[in-house]
DNA sequence: ACCTGAACACCGTTCAAGT
DNA sequence: ACCTGAACACCGTTCAAGT
């Protein structure tokens, strides 16, 4: 009796799964996401390298769940580009961009796990699945502004919206994987990069005004 | 003497070199380009595990040329796209486009190795950087035509390439890697996405002829 | 309930040795 | 010159066993 709620987790070590994950992230970035090994994780935590399977099913378990978190910060930088340029659509999607592009620039390797197609995309993980869908929503939801205010162009939302993640999003990868030849990566500026692309989507997305 | 021209690699196996590097192209596509081991790859071959090892530096070189493949062929692809269309660059780069993502979706895991940030972009493989810079080489001259006839807007050349490349490669990679939400995934047909993220892109970076 | 250690089947890579 | 086999250090995963 006097159980002290019904929260507890302790014996040995502390919230071993939060550990785990936290520790799994940390380790993720010092290498590549092929790299990374339960073992390691394990060691790094100080547990046998047995112990994560009591709290993850196996190794790409954990994986959709370091996704998953890095899913959960993508909406919130959504969230935080709409909250900064209020009742401006257009700017809203130029900054929700330069925030795609700076957190993908933050955890590489991270964003190589959420867009790699390291992990299947079903409903094997639904959290996972929710927290993709969830950033979707609030770009779509950009989208739908812009039109109601007569900023973009009008047509079928997801198709406008896929046009804007695909910008940002090639992108995105391009920069992370390196693949960009040398006169693009050698400039000093990044955020130069991202304005080019997003100001000639833009121009694809808005209204033409000589068409009223 | 006599000893058949210069061009000689007989003794146990023919060309070895060529026979790994097909054989791996072939098992890369069966499962993910993590999971491809280059001990399956010998096997396939049927010669002993270590056998590789005279023709390619290590696993990593072996999928540099794999990596390298499939650089020219997205070169070839866009070749013909011009081919297609001559004098007409707006045509070439949605034409492109198209080729783009239909080569990415034949060769999903090539396509993840290309662009999956798990080879060095660096000098360490001068082949496959050649072959990557020519392919963005090709697509510059698009733009670079378009300019001239008058058919897109002017800018740095670099800039207007790598928004095109962004907006095609970001859909590109979503299909591949599967993060498209149900709604669009669930699309029939593939060419209507293209269509959709293409006709945008085409319309920011074509000149404004009220500018003029 | 939570963790450990031995064990298994797989890796990539090296190296002495065979033809 | 070209290939092999044993060996090493790593994996992920399972399972009986410990507290």
């Amino acid at each position: 009796m006097n159980k002290q709620a019904a929260s507890e987790k302790p014996y040995h070590h502390g919230d071993l799964h939060e550990k785990i994950l936290c520790s799994a992230c940390e380790l993720l970035e010092e290498n590549t996401v092929s790299s990374l090994s339960l073992r390691a994780v394990a060691k790094k935590v100080g547990v046998s390298h047995t112990a994560p399977y009591r709290h993850f099913k196996d190794k790409e378990s954990l994986l959709a769940g370091i996704a998953a978190v890095g899913f959960d910060r993508l909406s919130a930088q959504l969230a935080d580009a709409v909250a900064a340029f209020p009742d401006d659509p257009a700017t809203q999607l130029q900054e929700a961009g330069h925030r795609y592009v700076q957190l993908a620039l933050e955890c590489p390797q991270c964003t190589q796990l959420m867009f790699g197609g390291i992990l299947p995309c079903d409903d094997t993980y639904p959290a996972l699945r929710a927290s993709g869908d969830a950033a979707f929503d609030g770009l779509k939801q950009i989208i739908e502004d812009g039109q109601a205010s007569g900023a973009f162009k009008t047509g079928d939302i997801e198709l406008l919206a896929l046009t804007a993640w695909s910008a940002i999003h090639g992108l995105s990868l391009l920069l992370v994987s390196g693949n960009l030849p040398e006169i693009l990566s050698s400039m000093i500026d990044n955020r130069a990069l991202t304005s080019a692309v997003t100001t000639t989507m833009l121009e694809g997305l808005k209204a033409h005004h000589s068409d009223i």
